[in-house]
DNA sequence: GTCTATAATCCGATAGAC
DNA sequence: GTCTATCGGATTATAGAC
């Protein structure tokens, strides 16, 4: 009789380094990551990550290229929704999901670049989030097309959204929001709902339109989308 | 003739480092904030620190209450204006102008105790953050009852604008968002009038109203306050 | 109060044997 | 591919002389 073992994971090592980095990144965060002891969970001695990658930088960018990848999941989620609303709603749902089950893979997206050892984001990950504004911007277009968004330039809107969104999850991560998981998936839709309808009096809101600072020159809110493919699978 | 040297500055050494250490953290971050950094720059060698302040962490506590202090006083600057709307937006452009000025001051100030090498906030620190967020309550409360903002709960309406200028500035100051102060200036306007106005159409404004989801149970949005004094000098 | 000297750890990365 | 051994550097913090 014959064991038959597959050489699966021809290049598996890489994999495996890569796997116990996350691991360790999302268990003991950017301060707890070091070769060492990356090695030390690999169960190998740190000079043989060496062979397998460059350095710290490499390893980390690994790692992060795994986060963002996930995040562009979650939110592509919401792409097979049949209605504008629903796939509005959804990516909103995606971003939420993802801040919860991944709090440090978040925080390691809004990782300085030189904090992590590079002196710049690798094209490909750019090219990633990228992709990802551009999903969200367009959730954004079509509502405004559909009736359900107030006109305007989407891309403005969609910076409004998000910098809600972000700072919520930022102060909820930072435990400038003392709650449970269930109360901040609560706020986070409460609050969102008060960003749609407005925090003004309409009497107010009125006043306030009527002072608007129009700005000539145009600003590139959002970096330049490139084009990505993501494995929707 | 005689050269009298006053001795002014008797406990000055404490000072003079705390005022180095600013510096320090201002320039080079929490990174390149060491003991023996400090002491060069303070012009004497490492062990010297320690006869004045516990160790890093002591230091560092005070570097965060500089920052908090500072913080505060460019709130209080607000209080006095003569009107609600110029309080409320007088809060606003103080924040603005704090987050610009002091980018490090603020980043610390969102950085996590355990980082700093804190078991936990300091009871004084503390104290300082919940008056802050008592001044910015104050000032949404005092605008609903002027008929400015809607009726409803400060608090919630506090975090949802909190939230917003927060993620705003998260993303200017991590180049999530690449312009120039000019322009972050003018977004952050822009963006907040829109969170005043609300992004929604007024119908699905009116819908969304329809299925308010009431949440029975109070959350403590925001950490006790506790009453402190702020030297407005 | 400040110094020199040093302990005790950690880090990233490499050389060279196997 | 992995090991041992090591280089060269950083860090916090302390002991003891002056």
């Amino acid at each position: 009789m014959f064991h038959i073992v597959y050489a699966v994971n021809m290049s598996s090592q890489r994999d495996r380094i890569l796997e116990c980095a996350c691991d360790l990144y999302l268990k003991h965060g950017l301060d707890g990551f070091s070769m060492r002891k990356l090695a030390r969970r690999v169960g190998v001695t740190a000079p043989a990550i060496y062979r397998h990658y460059e350095g710290r930088e490499a390893v980390l960018a690994d790692v992060l290229r795994e986060a963002h990848r996930t995040f562009a999941r979650y939110l592509y989620a919401a792409l097979a929704k049949p209605t504008e609303l629903e796939r509005f709603i959804g990516a909103g749902e995606g971003f939420l999901n993802f801040v919860i089950d991944h709090p440090r893979w978040y925080g390691i997206m809004h990782t300085a670049p030189e904090h992590l050892g590079m002196a710049a984001l690798p094209e490909d990950i750019e090219a990633l989030i990228g992709s990802v504004h551009r999903i969200w911007i367009d959730r954004v277009r079509e509502c405004m097309d559909a009736g359900i968004l107030r006109e305007g330039d989407p891309e403005m809107t969609s910076i409004t959204m998000w910098a809600h969104a972000h700072g919520l999850v930022q102060l909820y991560h930072e435990s400038a929001l003392v709650m449970t998981e269930d109360e901040f998936r609560w706020l986070f839709e409460a609050s969102g709902a008060r960003l749609m309808t407005g925090v003004a009096t309409e009497e107010f809101a009125r006043e306030l339109n009527n002072r608007v600072t129009p700005r000539d020159g145009e600003i590139t809110l959002m970096p330049k989308n490139r084009s990505v493919k993501i494995e929707t699978e």
